[in-house]
DNA sequence: GTCTATATACGGATAGAC
DNA sequence: GTCTATCCGTATATAGAC
């Protein structure tokens, strides 16, 4: 049994630093959050914050790097599967961004503002390269290609079709929110039907119907 | 002519700190912008720039409607023409888009990020909501339904389609770089076909093929 | 209109008590 | 480990000379 116990208090000082942190950080970004908003929001001293991060900066690192990380992560555990097709896996893709982004809805934005901000950051982390250029995903669309079943466009159109459907419409949420009038539950319905209509449509879009 | 006459001086000097400000903020935002650096940008001193625009915030407040204006224009202006078809009004959306964000890259994440910070702002200057919903592109694409041409499927996905296939790719541009080794070159090449292609595959996902 | 010098506030970080 | 009080750099904004 830990010394104070309250209803939320099974979690750590440390993890309730870290998940505060994350809140903030993701709806403000680096430069607009003040680590005392991070402290209140965790309901502890600014002191302590300090005291298990070191600095601002510090604490920043660990939060980008996971939010990165979880942004990658949606890619990479599908890309090398061998079990599935080139449709199953663009399925995967969508199905794995959607519920990631359904529990944090301010990832996306945060993640590409904050790495607007110093790209080498990135460009270290990601070593990634070769990893992608070479899986398995690649070659069967290429195959694909080959064999004349999908149109011969650059690949990149394809990766960037699948995830500009599936990103794009959480990050303008707001925007089409404003604009058009959309409520918060309308937008939801939306996004729950974009998990089966985004593989159809990329295959509507890719598809060779000879 | 005026006074002190260089090469870029036609210009009036509070014309050059908007412009100063435009690219900082665009870049860095608001938070992580000090207004030392939008000085030493436009080439004055600091103090000149509150004898013109007061205070940092006001002078961000117009550089964001400004943003904010010329992103709901590539809209606006198209979806009353009573001349184009349906499909035209989509061509012509896509490339007012293009060209924008040709020319300021970061406005896309630039709005889409500091609108994070208080949609409220974006919420009173946007009275557009009646006039989208009221449009004739609207009008048109229910009639393209009813006459069975398009799939029923909710007009938002259709609007959603076609602003997260073109803007997410300006957005997401750094990140595939570093993840897949796209260069410079290649990005805007691609950018540059998805101007046709981006109304075909609209055309393909929609289309009703009977 | 444009500059230099400065007042003032704010935010990150630490010292030191408990 | 956790708190209160405080130090100190930095950034906005203004006063006042030219």
């Amino acid at each position: 049994m830990s010394p104070k116990k309250t209803q939320e208090n099974d979690i750590s000082t440390e993890e309730r630093i870290k998940n505060a942190a994350r809140t903030v950080f993701h709806q403000k970004g680096y430069a607009a959050t003040r680590t005392r908003d991070i402290a209140e929001e965790a309901g502890i001293n600014l002191a302590l914050l300090n005291y298990y991060f070191r600095s601002k900066e510090k604490l920043f690192d660990i939060i980008m790097m996971e939010g990165l990380g979880s942004f990658v992560q949606s890619m990479t555990s599908v890309f090398n599967d061998q079990q599935t097709t080139l449709y199953e896996k663009v399925a995967a893709i969508v199905e794995g961004y959607m519920d990631l982004f359904w529990k944090e809805p301010e990832l996306p934005v945060f993640v590409l503002s904050e790495m607007r901000r110093n790209p080498e950051v990135l460009m270290e982390r990601m070593q990634h390269k070769q990893y992608i250029l070479d899986s398995y995903f690649l070659k069967q669309y290429f195959e694909a290609v080959e064999k004349g079943e999908v149109e011969p466009i650059s690949v990149f159109h394809f990766i960037m079709n699948i995830t500009s459907l599936t990103i794009f419409p959480f990050i303008s949420g707001p925007m089409l929110k404003a604009i058009a009038g959309l409520t918060n539950e309308q937008h939801q319905a939306l996004m729950q039907e974009r998990k089966k209509l985004i593989p159809q449509w990329i295959k509507l879009m890719f598809n060779k119907q000879a």
